[in-house]
DNA sequence: ACCTGAACACCGTTCAAGT
DNA sequence: ACCTGAACACCGTTCAAGT
């Protein structure tokens, strides 16, 4: 058959990305296939592996469109003051995993096969994220050093990310209702409270 | 051939579960496949399916053992004080994640076929975890009633398992090395030292 | 009754061959 | 140059048929 130009590289790339989203959104991740990205926007499936390396490149990308929504979210948080600015990040990190939470899956549980290095231009996105939990960690503790905001901006983010990937898996409603939400502001809350009064004394214990 | 009763049906499960946790231990979670159990024991395919029900319900068996395995390291915790305790049970939870990435990845990281109900021998584990730290930090604070414990103890311990789902995967490392008993020392320390201090007043925000 | 062997309906990936 | 079609080496699962 052989449909020359009828889409050009960058089109096929910007299909495919958004028939993974589609797929994945409606059938969960555990669904998709290369066979079906190709159904889905008309080429066989041997073509993908002209515009991307392989599945989990184009997951990759993929998850780069979520993941950039997601910043977009957070950042309209930095405004507020900085406890109020990490409750409302957080917030929008749950929101996200209960909006979407098939395209949630896929970008914050997908592994690289044996533990593959992820590309440069994927992991500035990952940093990101952590960026912005760290500057407003800073904000709230302009004593403390650049290495004890580095850690308790993973240790604060970690958390969040922990309890968004339970709530999103179910894992937490055994042996009695869980509110989430409840839980993200507790953490963040008795956290901070903590961390924010012993940063003036000088203590990281 | 049929090779009739050279094992018991008992002793076939035995066989086909410490063949799933030597193949995932040494291949990691991805290459496990039930043909490679059938081989792997000198068996067909087919034959698992006369004493599982389905690949899931032989992963959620390999991961009872090692489920059982965290919870006797855990238990050993307990004489502790209670926020020494937790410490040293989070460090377990690492431990394990450090010591068998792969079995640990098997367990925390396995999921359901669209979100298909885990079994109830099988969450009564999961149970046994949350119950563990949910004691701790009733004796930190008999002052909480039983629905702030159970938030709080929830709270914690998501915290913990994101931690140490992002270091398994290697995901803190970008953008400078990160210590992960340091974050979950920062983590318990802080979060209990304004926890125990408010549930004292009455305060839980 | 216990287990096999072969099939069914899928996978990701590669690549010679067609246009 | 662009894409196909067919193959390769795998999957999980089922089940009639053999012992």
């Amino acid at each position: 058959m052989a449909r020359r130009n009828e889409h050009s590289k960058a089109q096929l790339r910007t299909l495919a990305i958004a028939a993974v989203r589609a797929i994945v959104a409606e059938q969960g991740p555990d669904k998709l296939s290369v066979r079906k990205v190709a159904e889905h926007i008309g080429y066989t499936p041997g073509m993908l592996y002209h515009v991307f390396a392989c599945l989990d490149d184009l997951i990759l990308h993929a998850n780069a469109v979520t993941l950039d929504g997601l910043l977009q979210r957070m950042q309209a948080a930095t405004a507020l003051s900085p406890a109020e600015a990490l409750q409302t990040m957080a917030g929008q990190y749950l929101a996200l995993a209960r909006e979407e939470p098939h395209l949630w899956q896929l970008v914050f549980m997908h592994r690289m096969p044996q533990a593959a290095a992820v590309p440069a231009w994927y992991q500035q996105r990952t940093l990101q994220l952590f960026v912005l939990v760290e500057d407003q960690m800073a904000r709230l503790s302009a004593q403390q050093d650049a290495a004890a905001v580095h850690l308790a901006a993973r240790t604060l983010w970690s958390s969040v990310h922990g309890i968004s990937v339970l709530a999103v898996e179910n894992k937490l409603s055994i042996a009695g209702d869980v509110d989430e939400t409840a839980m993200l502001q507790s953490l963040i809350h008795h956290y901070l409270a903590s961390w924010a009064r012993n940063s003036v004394n000088g203590d990281d214990a």
